[in-house]
This record gives C-alpha cells, sequence and structure tokens, in this order.
DNA sequence: CGCAGGGTTGAGCGCTCTCAATATAAGTGG
DNA sequence: CCACTTATATTGAGAGCGCTCAACCCTGCG
C-alpha cells in the first residue's frame, strides 16, 4: 500500500531524495488535462507536483505490473501505448483495454493486488503515481479527490460501455465501434482522426472484442472493400467515418 | 454533487433534522460486513453512522436512479434485488450487473450522471448515501477513505471479469460461471448455496450473459439432463457444484 | 537469404440466433 | 373465485454468423 518497495531499474526518482535527470512535474506536462489533473487550478497544480513519484521507461512487450503483484500506484501512460490483460484459471485471456497518453492504469488494484497485467505494445513511458501519495494529497486538495473518484467512475463506465460492445454488438458493430472510439481518442492528442498506425495485432484487437483473429481480418477487408477505411497491415485510414456510424445504425 | 435535491416520496430521513420510524445507521446494520462500512472498527462505525442519509423503498419494478439522471448519492441494497442495465443509442440493451444485499449501485456516476438504470427486481430497499457525505467523511476516515477505493476497485475488477466471460466465453461456461457467481454471493448472506430463487427473468439473464433468452432456457434445460441442476422456472436447485466447475474446466 | 511473427483469404462446420408454436405462471377485472 | 389477459418459459426447426483448420503472403530482421 506505500510506496513501490522494488523499483525498476529504468526508474527515473523525483527531486525529494534522488537526482534526475528531467523534469517530472504535473504542471509541465502537456498531457495534464487529460490525466489525472484534469481540472485543478494552478494551486493545486503546484501542490500535486510531487505525485509523480517517477518515470520509468518501458521497452516494448515489458509489463508495467502483472497480475498478482502487491498494489502500489496507478500508473499513467506518458508516452507510448499499452494493452492490459487478464488470464483466467482455464487459460481463456482476454484484452481488458487499450491505453495512450493521459490514461490511467491498474486502478483495479488499489487495496489489494494488480488484477491485470499491462504490457507496452511500443517503447514507453508511464508516471509512477504511488497511491499512498495519491490518497494523503486528496485528503487536502478535494479537487484531487473528486478528479480521483472521477477518474475511477469513468473506468467503471467505460467498462460497462465495453461489455455493452460485447454482450449485444455484432462483429461489424464492434469494430466499428472499436475504430471510431480509437480515432476520438487520437483526435483529443492532436493526432489525425483518420489516419493512423495500430499498435496492437490483429489477435490483441479480437480479444478486446470478443473475436478470432481471423474475423477482425476479414472485418477489415469488408470494410476496406465498401469503402469505409483503407487498411495495410498496420496502418488505417477512415475514409467515411458516416459510413462507419451507419455499421451501428442499421440495426436488423 | 450534494445531497439529493428531490426526495422520493418512501424516504426515510434520517434523524438530523427529521423524524423517522426504523433506525437508519450503519452500525446496527448486519450487512455492514458486506457493505462500504467493511473493515471499519466502532469508532469509525460510529463517525459514519450518519453517512445513510436515508431509506428508500423500491416496489418491484422502480428505479432508484436512471440514465442520465444527475448523480448524487451512492445506493445500498438494504433489501431485496436490482439489476443495473444501459440502452445504447441504437436501443441495443445490456444488463451490466445483478446486486443483492450490501451490493453497491450507482458508483458509474460519480461526477457527472449516472450511466446507467437500477431497477428493483422484487420489492426492495436502499440505502441513500450522499456522495457529498461520503466525500467528507472520507477526508477525515482514511479506513472509509480506503474502502470507498476498495470498492470502487472491485467494480472494476468484476467489470473485467464479466468481459473476460463475454469475450472468451462460450455459452454454456458462461451459465455455469452465473450460478457459482450467484451461489457464493448467496451463501455468503446466510442463504442455501445450492438452492435459491432467481429473481430475473431469462431475458435478463442472457442480457447480462450475452446470449438470447431462449438459449438461456436451453441450457438450462440441458444442465438438468446432464444432473448438474434442477430448475423449475425460476426455482435453481445445484446438484452438482464440481460438474459446474467442470464445465469451466473443459477446454477443448 | 532464410526465418519468424503477423496478416490475409478460403472452405466448411457448428454454436448460437431467429422464427414460431406451445406451455406455464402470474396477474386482473368481473 | 373464475375467466381472461399478459408475461415468462420451454422446445423445435432451420439459418447464418463467426469459428476452426489450413494454406499462403507480407514484412522486418538477424
Amino acid at each position: 500500500m506505500n510506496a513501490p518497495t522494488q523499483l525498476h531499474p529504468s526508474t527515473q526518482l523525483h527531486a525529494n531524495g534522488a537526482p534526475r535527470k528531467f523534469e517530472v512535474t504535473c504542471s509541465s506536462c502537456n498531457l495534464r488535462e487529460l490525466c489525472l489533473p484534469a481540472g485543478l487550478d494552478e494551486e493545486q497544480l503546484r501542490m500535486i507536483d510531487n505525485i509523480v513519484y517517477a518515470r520509468r521507461r518501458v521497452p516494448r512487450g515489458d509489463a508495467v505490473f502483472q497480475t498478482g503483484d502487491g498494489f502500489g500506484a496507478i500508473y499513467a501512460v506518458r508516452s507510448g501505448f499499452f494493452k492490459t490483460s487478464l488470464v483466467d484459471a482455464e487459460g481463456r485471456e482476454q484484452v481488458t483495454g487499450f491505453f495512450m497518453g493521459g490514461e490511467l492504469m491498474g486502478m483495479e488494484g488499489i487495496g489489494g493486488a494488480y488484477q491485470s497485467t499491462a504490457t507496452s505494445l511500443e517503447d514507453s513511458e508511464v508516471c509512477v503515481l504511488p497511491y499512498s501519495l495519491i490518497e494523503q494529497l486528496s485528503r487536502d486538495i478535494p479537487g484531487l479527490q473528486r478528479q480521483l473518484h472521477a477518474v475511477l467512475a469513468r473506468e467503471i463506465a467505460r467498462d460497462h460501455g465495453v461489455m455493452l460492445l460485447l454482450g449485444s454488438m455484432r462483429a461489424e458493430e464492434r469494430l466499428a465501434t472499436f475504430l471510431m472510439n480509437l480515432s476520438r481518442r487520437f483526435v483529443r492528442r492532436g493526432y489525425s482522426p483518420t489516419e493512423f498506425h495500430l499498435r496492437m495485432t490483429r489477435e490483441e484487437i479480437g480479444s478486446y472484442l470478443g473475436l478470432k483473429l481471423e474475423t477482425v481480418s476479414r472485418l477489415f477487408s469488408s470494410f476496406q472493400k465498401d469503402g469505409l477505411i483503407e487498411v495495410q497491415q498496420k496502418h488505417v485510414r477512415i475514409r467515411d467515418i458516416g459510413g462507419l456510424e451507419q455499421v451501428l445504425a442499421a440495426r436488423r
């Protein structure tokens, strides 16, 4: 429940104690409006600057935390791209989310152990937010308390949206929803809403959407044939966003 | 974000202000170890006794809150049984959970509006926990703060489990998982683990599990034929819990 | 250049859905 | 209390969506 006892080798410690190369503060971070500090005023921002205990580089394929690890911190994506996944007793694997800049991972571990594994899909960097600090600071800063609760609530709401997708949508509706969701998140981060690079494999998309990788591949091809998108391996260009919305609207 | 502005007619107000018929405190509640106060010591318990702003009766079929309602409180099931569900723009409906004594509903609304509708499946009663009070008290009572965070985290973890179920399991695995989950929750509340009354319809079970009601019905019959359970409408008796576990283990 | 991981595409199957009829339970009003 | 209505559950027959199995292709990299 306290700050991580074991520090990863690539960890850059924060100033209060150890030296570090780069500025590690929320107030100087261009992702702050997408992240935990969203909505805080300048004074509050300065108060929580020390909440970023450290930054940590995560090479492609490495895990930030794994199922069963004792919970210590929430992790914010500073750069790069992640998936979270879980595996049940019988070996069934499920990707529970994809995470990009400013998004938070590991919240389901609060009060116990992480219930999933967070794996980087490209060379990435995370901010380590020790729970003990968040806990402490959110007692004194009502804005942070609210923001933390709001972030947790949004994660629950997001999961419910995925449950709707998995429980009620057909395969093509799932993929269309997925693409539009990615598009929306990319545009908020200043990237093109219509052209992006998928960091995950067809298998990972399939796991997230409750489909087999072949089905995902076929759907990509089918969307391309219909003029909705252009796909070439991991590169995607959305050509007809309205058409994608129509895929959802066309209920039988 | 403050205490509910509109009070439901059947609401029994708490002592600080208005009279009421029954004791409305956590310390006198036999569900406290399953609910928000779990793990608090006696002193802390007394401090949060006033957190139950009111109790409210919810006749079968009524909603405690609905999608889009401004968030004001978290609701704890005092007695009875609930479902939460959401409907998307195209009319797809998804049951996101079933809730029994001591379980909390509405947390996904924190900081905004409820994202689902909570409907009672039998005449029930809920405790109204105004968020403003929770917020205030959890600043002064670290145990409550932790418990709140833990409850939110468990809800996220639960949702991930459902995502695994919906994304990776076959129909019969889903129903077996569902029955074992119900059994576990009933036994914690002092009911029989092997014999219980389903409060929800086949359609609601189906929606929750991502199946059609006919499929659910067929699976019940099939489980019965295999000697795993006895079903008669809403009455279920588990005859072979090990067999149900085998349904899950038998991966092809 | 060869290899490995990832992606595409085809053929056929089977699980779950759709449509439909019937049964049973639970209300509802006379 | 009973006839009628409505909601819920069961079961069957057939169709189709997505899966399985398999072959082949593409791309990056040692």
